[in-house]
RNA sequence: GGGCCCGUGGUCUAGCUGGUUAUGACGUCGCCUUGACAUGGCGGAGGUCAUGCGUUCGAAUCGCGUCGGGCCCA
């Protein structure tokens, strides 16, 4: 026992334990420390309501973004605030992993090409590059301070994950949902892969259009193509039949140039005759509408470009040529021989493929198709809550715009595989069997027989597009397909509206198909995170951030503030430094704010005053309003309320009026005001939790030694704004403009003041804002009180008046002002209008006031229905 | 060419089930070192609510057109 005694002195400690400035970096990293990730684990045994959100499974090759920070701060503020009401929350996190992009890198990052190293090798440093990537996310998620339930994370590249893949690929294709068909297919020959129309982006390009002959019975015709390098696909040309100079071919036929071989002529009218020459070849194929002349008149299929975008031997002396190199050459030889007489350049929307930006072809192929019946996810998004709703329109017109079914297999090795063998033999197909899976045929054989008896099979070598992986994660993490009590549907899919014609519409489609129902209650959309030129943030633009740039500065919390402050969800929201810069200036007013109350505030018994029933009420509104607008995802609306109400109710007024009973001796008016600062604090705290966890857990916590995310959400204390306390908060506001004006300091003594007001008011706190003697007083002050002008109430005037309240306001503004008082003060107010007199109700006229003072020299402050006499 | 959204003081934005003087933030100007906070306090300036027509007693708010912007698509 040699050390010496500290005696230590809680009050006075106090002050000096609260740092003066908000060190957002220390406290933050200090509670990323600290949580514990089980308290957010879902609980599959609760008997509270569940709340399963269908996270985002992001691709985590790339960098994480501001763009992903928006959308995972929605889910945070979503899952806190669920979780404090009491539900059984579950926020998950998933990664899909499959696709191009990461292949692209690994050929990239080992200067390797795909099919130079085994599959299975090449496989795996997909995997190790995905893995690492994700180790990254982790890192910068868990700084955003998200609430992620980290017990049910899922990888889409892991035989548990993908194994459910391929259950509901088999048991889409039992039920006749899935089927393989020889088909037109978008492809793009630089990855060599056929694409689904979600990966289908469109980009403008002038290209040349060329006129040119076919010959024909008599004479030629005269043919517009952009394309000539698929003349040997060209399967027929057409016309429309309203075109008076082309109705004599229809039914005959004409020789294509060059390849020289006769094609018939037929007309439709989605020809265009206003169009290059009126007449348009055919080819298979050359885009969209193409196909559909294909499919509706029987034409045959003259396949023209193979895989890799190269001329097949029906391109003859041009076999083997690229596109672009066969087209150059078939113009310069349609030149040469006269058929090509004129050329001009031509706007065009070009297809193209959304990782790599080459144009895509549409090739006919073996490929495994999902079926769309847009009616019916149409429906089912129908009975699905969007927000916001006008986000729905837009699923439903891709529903209807989508021409073929969803080609699912893809020409490529870091993804799901498909788990289908051919029997060598007679060529039958063999769909694994559920209990068989996860497997991949190129590596594993069937356990059983062909059904012709022989036990060698050919694997589908062929994989699946990744949105098969991505677009059952609401049923895997609602437990399908194993967990008896599946918890279908989830309640929230938070999610980009840049990706509604693909995750959105692919989850609808895929979870009525397994489960026969919808895959969530709501969906709640947000837009894009723009760069402070308003511009999509992009790295060649310049106005790129990094969300790690900002935790750096100025705080994750911070970066919160700014998400949620955005604006109505759905709208696109501009990254603003000054944003960030108001957040955190607000982060240190509440910090000052606790600074200063830390030593004073308390919970005591003590029943509140006029001024503190005031506050309360005040605090009454602000629960209501931040728990409607968190129920209708308005975090903007939440934050800007909160932040109102900590600055200028709680900071500027309450604590200013209540200084003199917080510094003077022990009270009941002490108590009172030290109780009501604990209870403003704490509760202020918990509405901020949500979306600023990180500083309200601070404050939270060095209040009451708990942690505010295990806090429930506010209620209302049910107490009604005090109209006397609100008489004196405005009075002392009214005192300090006052002094202002005057170029008084705000803490100069006045000589005296007298306040009129229908009840008495209690003086404590006004005295002490003041720094004056102030006397509360009922009744009417020794002045004249002379009314100046008349200023009608259209909400009451207009709907009993209507078209006559015109007249009548001008009417009553011609009227002595000293008039209508007294004629108001009995109830109504007689006007004549265009020879009628009418009577107008008390309620539709207000009486504009001017106080002279009389006698003493005062001055006088009118404050609703108060009257201020400040002694000179 | 079609669909959806948007156009409010210098900038971003609220209001948009119609009710006279339009919200807030940032910026800006003036004053104030008042015992938590100068990253503060008080006060002020700044808008014909893109535009035209219409509906209405009354329109930022409803309808139609025009112009401009964004996203998705043909």
């Amino acid at each position: 026992m040699c050390s010496t005694p500290k005696q230590p002195t809680a009050g006075s400690n106090l002050m000096s334990e609260v740092s003066k400035e908000y060190n957002f970096a220390g406290i933050e990293e200090k509670w990323v420390e600290r949580w514990q990730p089980s308290v957010y684990y879902f609980d599959w045994d609760s008997k509270k309501p569940q709340y399963i959100i269908d996270t985002p499974p992001p691709y985590p090759t790339g960098n994480f973004h501001i763009g992903n920070a928006l959308n995972w701060c929605y889910i945070d503020f979503v899952a806190r605030y669920k979780r404090m009401k009491g539900y059984n929350v579950m926020f998950p996190q998933g990664w899909d992993c499959h696709g191009l992009p990461t292949e692209v890198k690994v050929e990239e990052t080992y200067h390797i090409t795909k099919n130079q190293v085994p599959r299975d090798e090449f496989r795996r440093l997909c995997e190790q590059l995905t893995m690492q990537a994700i180790e990254r996310f982790h890192e910068s998620m868990g700084r955003l301070g998200l609430s992620i339930d980290w017990s049910n994370e899922y990888v889409t590249m892991k035989p548990e994950y993908y194994v459910r893949t391929q259950k509901s690929f088999v048991r889409m294709y039992e039920n006749g949902q899935i089927y393989q068909a020889e088909h037109p297919v978008n492809w793009c020959p630089r990855c060599g892969t056929a694409i689904a129309f979600a990966e289908v982006e469109y980009d403008s390009r002038t290209t040349t259009l060329n006129y040119l002959r076919f010959l024909a019975e008599d004479g030629y015709v005269e043919i517009a193509t952009s394309r000539p390098e698929l003349l040997p696909a060209c399967v027929a040309v057409a016309v429309n039949p309203e075109d008076e100079r082309y109705k004599k071919h229809i039914g005959k036929e004409v020789r294509v140039p060059l390849f020289d071989y006769p094609v018939p002529v037929f007309s439709d009218p989605a020809v265009d005759p206003n169009f290059g020459t009126g007449i348009v070849m055919i080819c298979t194929f050359g885009d969209r509408q193409d196909v559909r002349w294909w499919m509706e008149h029987h034409l045959p299929l003259r396949q023209a470009l193979d895989r890799e975008g190269k001329l097949t031997e029906i391109g003859g002396p041009y076999r083997g040529l690229s596109t672009q190199e066969a087209k150059k050459r078939i113009i310069q030889e349609m030149q040469d021989k006269g058929i090509i007489f004129k050329q001009e350049p031509l706007e065009q929307n070009v297809g193209l493929c959304w990782r790599c930006k080459t144009p895509i072809e549409i090739l006919s192929g073996r490929q495994w198709f999902v079926r769309i019946d847009p009616e019916e996810i149409k429906k089912t998004a129908e009975e699905i809550e969007w927000v916001p709703p006008h986000m729905q329109v837009r699923l439903k017109n891709w529903a209807d715009s989508v021409e073929w079914d969803w080609c699912i297999s893809r020409q490529r090795i870091f993804a799901t595989p498909i788990p289908v063998w051919y029997c060598k033999r007679c060529g039958e197909t063999l769909v694994a069997e559920e209990e068989w899976l996860p497997l991949d045929p190129t590596r594993s054989s069937p356990p059983v027989r062909c059904r012709c008896g022989s036990d060698e099979f050919v694997p589908e070598q062929d994989v699946l597009d990744t949105w098969m992986d991505s677009s059952i994660s609401a049923l895997a993490v609602a437990g399908w397909p194993d967990r008896a009590d599946m918890r279908m549907p989830t309640q929230l899919r938070p999610q980009g509206h840049d990706i509604i014609r693909t995750w959105a519409f692919y989850t609808i489609l895929r979870t009525k198909a397994l489960a026969g129902m919808k895959p969530w209650e709501t969906i709640l959309i947000n837009g894009m995170a723009l760069g402070e030129d308003g511009h999509k943030m992009s790295k060649s633009l310049n106005n790129f951030i990094r969300p790690e740039e900002v935790f750096e500065t100025n705080g994750a919390d911070a970066l919160r503030q700014w998400a949620a402050m955005g604006g109505a969800p759905g709208n696109d929201i501009l990254f603003q430094w000054k944003e960030i810069t108001a957040a955190s200036r607000f982060q240190q007013k509440l910090w000052s704010i606790y600074r200063f109350s830390a030593p004073l505030m308390a919970r005591t018994n003590e029943p509140p005053g006029q001024v503190d029933r005031w506050l309360l009420g005040e605090l009454d509104s602000l629960i209501k309003a931040a728990t409607q607008a968190m129920d209708k995802f308005q975090f903007d609306e939440a934050i800007k309320a909160i932040r109102a109400f900590a600055w200028d109710v709680l900071a500027d007024n309450y604590i200013e009026l209540v200084k003199a009973r917080l510094y003077g001796p022990d009270s009941p008016g002490k108590k009172a005001a030290q109780n009501t600062l604990y209870t403003a604090i704490e509760t202020l705290m918990r509405l901020m939790a949500p979306i600023a966890p990180f500083l309200s857990e601070e404050i939270y916590h060095s209040l009451t030694g708990e942690s505010v995310h295990l806090q429930g959400w506010p209620e209302p204390p049910g107490v009604a704004t005090d109209p006397e306390g609100l008489a004196v908060k405005e009075i002392a506001a009214a005192l300090r403009r006052y002094k202002a004006e005057r170029g008084l300091a705000l803490n100069a003594p006045l000589p005296g003041i007298v306040v009129y007001h229908p009840s008495i008011l209690e003086t404590t706190d006004l005295q002490g804002v003041a720094n004056s003697a102030v006397e509360s007083l009922t009744g009417r002050p020794e002045i004249e009180l002379k009314p100046v002008a008349v200023k009608a109430q259209m909400k009451i005037l207009g709907p009993r008046f209507k078209e006559r309240s015109g007249k009548i306001i001008n009417v009553l503004c011609a009227l002595n002002p000293v008039d209508v008082e007294r004629q108001r003060a009995s109830g109504k107010i007689r006007v004549e209008v265009d020879g009628e007199v009418l009577d107008v109700p008390a309620e539709a006229v207000e009486v504009v006031v001017e106080t002279l003072s009389a006698g003493e020299a005062v001055d006088v402050l009118n404050v609703g229905s108060a009257t201020v006499l400040v002694r000179r």
